[in-house]
DNA sequence: CATGAATGAGCCTTCATTCAT
DNA sequence: AATGAATGAAGGCTCATTCAT
């Protein structure tokens, strides 16, 4: 009765059960050795499979790096907006980016490592992605400072566009900095810090006096 | 008479023309094609040598990206001591070390893109010199910091050590998105907007109603 | 009632079907490709059956190619023998024999470039086959020789082994000209010319003035 | 004094001398396994050089088998037109052709079984040099059929296309067979009785009786 | 009988490095 | 010091064949 659904379920689940054993090997092996460094054999042996069964999932290495962004690193980007709309007022939207971000590239150390030296890269190989993960976190700041603005706790004089780097230039570089730190210590600890440099800055009121540019 | 010195000045000359021709070269091929995928024919070809002539001066392939690391990158974060100590202030100095970060990074584009893909590496191939550099921004912003605090201008509730990642983030993520961008806008013009959210971050002063953390 | 029979049938039917179907698909790749180039998975796309099909058929790549030649090559070769049968005189059969053989390479293509090729080879994957269809060829030249040497058609002078290489050799090359042309033209249009130059040759009779050896 | 030259001359012999190990070596190799069964490693091997010399002289496997045809093979067919040009008639010159051919592919057995087995493969790797010796035979079968025509030793009623497939198909099969046969008879025998066939055909003066077409 | 996912041996090719000249 | 031919280890990928379902 159930046996041929359970069949197919079966199938179906090795077969994603396969794909993402490859996937989240490839991570790990990428994380470690960088992409070209990285072996198809280590892939496939750190998978628990033959070499030429990569090639049943992917068309080649540089497929596997291309499913991995469009899956792994696309699903954090995608929980990024979650969390900022679940808070109300812009800073508390700011807050929850940074603190997501943070924490789940914490949970998923690989893939931050993976990402961190993509997107440092000349000639991306997945250049596509890469544009529309900024894209979109480019939409979730805009929304921010617009929101902020009308809440009268952003400036109106900002160029969006940079604040946008400033925000995930300084929230990459703890990240980047953390994975290169010897001691775990808590990445998401960060987060509140972080804010309050992103809206309050380092100077003091005084800061006013000067005409900064 | 003056033969034999003008012939070891030539010889030296030599030789340094020849180590020098290699390790652009190698930054030309680096920034190009990735230190992995860059081959030492192809560096050898943009210097006018012969392949074997590399390992005269290079230990191997790996060699001379730490040559040119403990050359060309430390001669220009040693320009960004120099700058900041031309100026007096706090804030004139955190502006002379942006403005000099954005403008030695766009004259040198082929550095910035091997020193980008480099820093973002997890097994580095220059950790030693990296971890210098980092350790040297890191006293310039503390000394910014401090003088600021000093002089009234910069908070003094601030951990330096974010503080300065904050900073670099920032400035390094302007500088990759430079580098992606197809128009080649001037990047010094960055500096200035960047300071001014630096002292002053994105909020309007009714961000101090907020309890931030 | 002839449930069981039709069953059987059926089963032997859908057997021959798939065999057959393989044999066909094969020909098609072999003849797109080369024995070698041709790819089992290939052959099974084109037979409409998967790849591990072909296994409970055929014992391996290699057979496949034999049984080609035991089944559409010999049946090929044993129309050759009923068109000579058909003829009375030694001149016609050589014109039917002639005639058969372009238009069964002309309407069978894929066949007879497997054919070219295969027999052409070093290291034959199916030297008994090619050594039975050669002897065949050999007893009917030798027969329309010796036929044609009592009607005293023939000349009696003769090595029938080179005969027979004289013949099939032209007849081969014509076909592989006809193989490699961009234009389809009509390849038993060759068969009288052929049988006549097979016949008189290129001389004239004051050829016979000349002691050829 | 001579030592430079000696030098430069050791050197390009040198260079030479592998370049042509490797073609030679490689020819053995297709002769013996086939084109496709044939490896780059057992190529190397026998010319005695590392696997990663053969692509200091050859782009890649495929270019061996190129260079070889327009080399080795072009080689002989130039000799075939020096032969023909020996002799005044156009009955010796025939004889001549045949003869040499004859010669040069028993001379060269590994060229020959290389040669048949691609001028006879569908998808041919050499098909501009094929086509171009192609064209040279048939020159050469023009002139002699012509010259022929004009002596009076050759019917005028004749499509030289034809003529040409039907000498070298002859001259071809009866190579072909040699390279099968177990016992190395003499091939250049075969000249001779060959031209003859070519000259009369296999008719008596009789077969003038029967219309032929 | 039929399937097709899985295997892993094997091949072509690249390239860092060496060394005789 | 300089050359560049030669090396050979190593890696990506293919594909004939097997076997659990």
């Amino acid at each position: 009765m159930a046996q041929l659904g359970d069949y197919i379920i079966r199938r179906r689940d090795n077969h994603n059960d396969k794909y993402h054993r490859i996937l989240e090997a490839a991570i790990q092996v990428f994380a470690e050795q960088g992409f070209f460094q990285a072996t198809v054999s280590q892939i496939a042996a750190r998978a628990g499979v033959a070499d030429g069964t990569i090639y049943l999932y992917f068309k080649n290495k540089e497929d596997i790096l291309v499913h991995f962004f469009s899956y792994k690193t696309k699903q954090v980007f995608d929980r990024f907006r979650q969390e900022v709309n679940k808070a109300d007022t812009a800073v508390d939207k700011l807050r929850n980016l940074i603190r997501i971000h943070l924490e789940e590239f914490q949970r998923n150390k690989e893939m931050a490592v993976v990402y961190q030296a993509e997107i440092h890269q000349k000639s991306r190989l997945v250049e596509a992605q890469i544009r529309e993960m900024a894209k979109m976190y480019f939409g979730i700041v805009t929304e921010i400072v617009e929101q902020g603005q009308i809440e009268g706790y952003v400036r109106k004089d900002l160029y969006v566009g940079l604040v946008k780097r400033f925000i995930l230039g300084a929230v990459d570089e703890v990240i980047n900095t953390w994975l290169h730190s010897e001691d775990q210590y808590d990445l998401a600890l960060m987060a509140d810090p972080l804010v309050e440099l992103f809206f309050k800055g380092i100077g003091t009121s005084r800061i006013n006096e000067i005409v900064l540019h």
